[in-house]
Parts: structure tokens; C-alpha cells; sequence
DNA sequence: TTTGTTTATTGTAATATTGCAATATAAAAA
DNA sequence: TTTTTATATTGCAATATTACAATAAACAAA
């Protein structure tokens, strides 16, 4: 093997294991660390910041891209990338639900 | 290649990267929102609720255990598992501060 | 048009993940 | 002790991910 049987779960928890798969991989957390940190979001920038080469790093914002956490807007030649802020309310409240119910139960 | 160049990021976003990755799996969503769901928390139980065989949700539990976001205590011949509410306030900590400093940006 | 600049795609090698049968381990029950 | 019950580990095949060189595509500037 080595699918995961993604088919046997509902979609709701496969949305959001799709999030995190997007967000599991450290430099897919230092863009969206440099995002947060820049007011320009420029692609040359990124690469310019990552140890990594640029290829790579195309494939890692395509996966931000896909999974909606980071949207990219043509600006001439370059490509301006910034972090989706519905995404990102989307998983803080999946959180924020985890703790309220977490409050009501002991271990 | 194939391995991820780990070791030419921070230890915080490696931190991140692993409880994201952790996240990564319906199967394991699927076990954190059934732990949420229960009172008792038995790992058989779990083998019961979700489509896997059992040597398998062993390791989706070994890896959920590694990243600190479940416990485990054994209760005589079964094992209880259940939540680590430090792990998932540290997670939902990480959101709450993206999106405070997303309210001071635009794109 | 040609050249330079920026980003995306393709192809491929190295490594990691997933799933499970078979088996091992550990503790309770008989 | 032997058996049963519950969970973990091992080994392996199928598949996915990661990284990057080479190349393509898209567009601006000369």
C-alpha cells in the first residue's frame, strides 16, 4: 500500500487533514512565516529567503496555493503571493472548537 | 531526493511542521474528533470506529503520541487514550497570532 | 524581434508514508 | 500455567513526497 484510503472518511475530515498535509513541511511554514512578516509578497523574494532552490519552491507554493492557504496575483512579470485569511479563520476555529469541548472533559 | 531538508530551517517551524504533519491524515483527524466525542477513550474502541485494520490505527496512534497531541495511560490489558490540551492550545495559540497580524495587513 | 527576467513544468532519483498480514508482547482470566 | 484479550512491532509492497537540473512559458524592455 501506501494510498491513504481517503475514501472511507467523511469529507469533513479530509478537508481538513488536506489543510494540515498543506502546512506539514517546514518550508511551507517559513513562507507562511515570511508572508506574515513582509508587506511586499513577491515570488523572487521567497526564493531569495529560502535555502532551497526555485523550482522547489514553486512546488511548495503550488501546494499553498491549492490548498486555498495563499492566493497569488499577477503584477507584471512577478507574481504577488499573500496568506488567504478565510483559510486561516477556517482552521483557527476548528481549534477554538477542539478547546471548548476539551473544557468539558477530563482524562 | 525525497528526504526534506529539515535541518536548514528553525527549530520553530520544524516544531510547527511536525503537528501539522501529525494532522495530516483523515485517520487521525478522524481519531481526534472521536476522542472529543467519547467520554472513555479505548484504543479498541477506536479500531472499531474507523475503516482500518488494526496494526494500522496502532500507528496512526504512535504518531499522534509522538507529536504530543494525544496521551495514552494504561488501564489494565487496554490502553485509554485521550487529548493534550497543551499541544492543541499551542496549535490554535499559532492561528490566533497569524491572524491577529493578518488584521494589520492587506494584499 | 531579440534579450532578459520571473515563475511554472517536466522528469527523475532519493526518501517517506500508508496499510496490513503475521507475529510479538503484556496483562487479565480461567 | 494456560488461555484469552488488547495493543505494539516487524516486514514488505504500493504509493506519495521532496528536491532539483533542465527546460518551458509569459511578459517586459531594449
Amino acid at each position: 500500500m501506501g494510498a491513504s484510503k481517503s475514501e472511507s472518511f467523511s469529507t469533513a475530515h479530509n478537508e481538513m487533514a488536506t489543510l494540515f498535509k498543506a502546512l506539514s513541511h517546514p518550508a511551507r511554514i517559513a513562507i507562511v512565516t515570511y508572508l506574515l512578516s513582509v508587506d511586499s509578497c513577491i515570488c523572487g523574494d521567497i526564493v531569495n529567503e529560502l535555502p532551497l532552490a526555485q523550482p522547489t519552491i514553486s512546488q511548495h507554493l503550488k501546494e499553498l496555493k491549492n490548498a486555498n492557504i495563499i492566493k497569488g496575483s499577477v503584477e507584471g512579470t512577478a507574481i504577488c503571493y499573500c496568506l488567504n485569511p478565510e483559510t486561516i479563520q477556517k482552521i483557527e476555529h476548528y481549534f477554538g472548537s477542539i478547546t471548548i469541548k476539551l473544557k468539558n472533559k477530563c482524562c
